[in-house]
DNA sequence: CTCCAGGTCGTTG
DNA sequence: CAACGACATGGA
């Protein structure tokens, strides 16, 4: 990885196993704009961030050294070797092949916890699109202005002392349905400091899982989600209905429980069964995957 | 119109 | 413990 600053922009060269618009795009992160063709608008860490891929080359506009090493290079997760990871994750299984190959750019993003937690609480049957509406909407509500871009304002994610103060029916004005009451039981939680980063940080995986769990309307699948994108916990495994399809398809050939398929994946892929989650996740719904029989 | 979406909860058998 | 409907909202 070279690095390389000019005119006021930051320039990755050499990086390999990375694309934006794949670890943009593959259903971890729901707060961007897509410019163009590998051109994107990103929010996060409390500001907006323009990012293009040319080639090889990653451009940072309008970004410093300062910026880059101590904030995007941990989000993009950078520093750690994906080909490491790929190799190992097929080293043992070439049913993986197709899904690595085609997904060969995602990275796992390092976000944020607090803003995980409630986007995943959002997301439960829900669409991507959805989603995205509706984190928006919330962020452009009670969130800053953190500056505009393409005609366009953007608004940060909520501090959880601002969205603790919403009401459920604030939420529903936000669209959120009937997961209004959870978003707000769940910002209590996080306010009170009974579910916080630190407090999670030095658990067990089962003891994150039970804590996360507490809170109403966060089951296994979105306590996992918020495990693996925002504490980076990468031994984790979410199955929701596109992973049991992908799962059923390729390894087990018939209608499977959710338990099995996570137990099996825990054996299967272990420390790096996050990686191939999105990998598979990614590859069943870009394919629109069916169900088996 | 019907069906389903990066699920979870509460209720039944 | 497994199975099942309800839950808001919007798009196919």
């Amino acid at each position: 990885m070279k690095i390389i600053e000019k005119n006021g922009n930051i320039i990755v060269q050499g990086l390999r196993d990375f694309n934006i618009g794949q670890t943009l795009e593959c259903g971890q992160c729901f707060r961007f704009d897509k410019i163009c063709e590998d051109d994107y608008i990103l929010v996060a860490k409390g500001r907006i961030l323009h990012i293009e891929q040319k080639e090889d080359d990653i451009i940072f506009y309008d970004t410093g050294l300062e910026d880059f090493n101590l904030i995007w290079k941990e989000y993009f997760d950078l520093n750690r070797d994906y080909g490491l990871i790929k190799k190992s994750l097929l080293k043992k299984d070439k049913v993986l092949q197709e899904a690595i190959h085609s997904k060969s750019g995602v990275h796992i993003l390092n976000q944020d916890f607090f803003e995980m937690l409630i986007t995943f609480i959002i997301s439960q049957n829900k669409q991507i699109p959805h989603i995205k509406q509706i984190v928006e909407l919330i962020s452009n509500r009670y969130g800053e202005k953190i500056g505009e871009m393409c005609g366009k304002e953007y608004y940060s994610f909520p501090t959880v002392e601002r969205l603790s103060k919403v009401s459920e029916e604030e939420f529903r004005d936000c669209k959120a349905g009937f997961r209004a009451p959870y978003l707000v039981n769940a910002c209590r939680s996080v306010l009170e400091g009974r579910v916080t980063r630190d407090k999670l940080m030095n658990q067990s995986t089962e003891k994150v899982l039970e804590i996360l769990t507490s809170i109403k309307g966060v089951g296994e699948k979105i306590a996992n989600c918020v495990m693996l994108f925002g504490l980076s916990r990468s031994e984790s495994f979410p199955v929701d209905v596109w992973i049991k399809r992908v799962m059923e398809n390729l390894y087990f050939h018939e209608e499977t429980k959710k338990d099995i398929i996570k137990e099996f994946a825990k054996e299967h892929f272990g420390e790096y069964a996050g990686f191939a989650q999105q990998y598979l996740f990614y590859y069943a719904r870009d394919n629109k995957m069916k169900n088996v029989s």
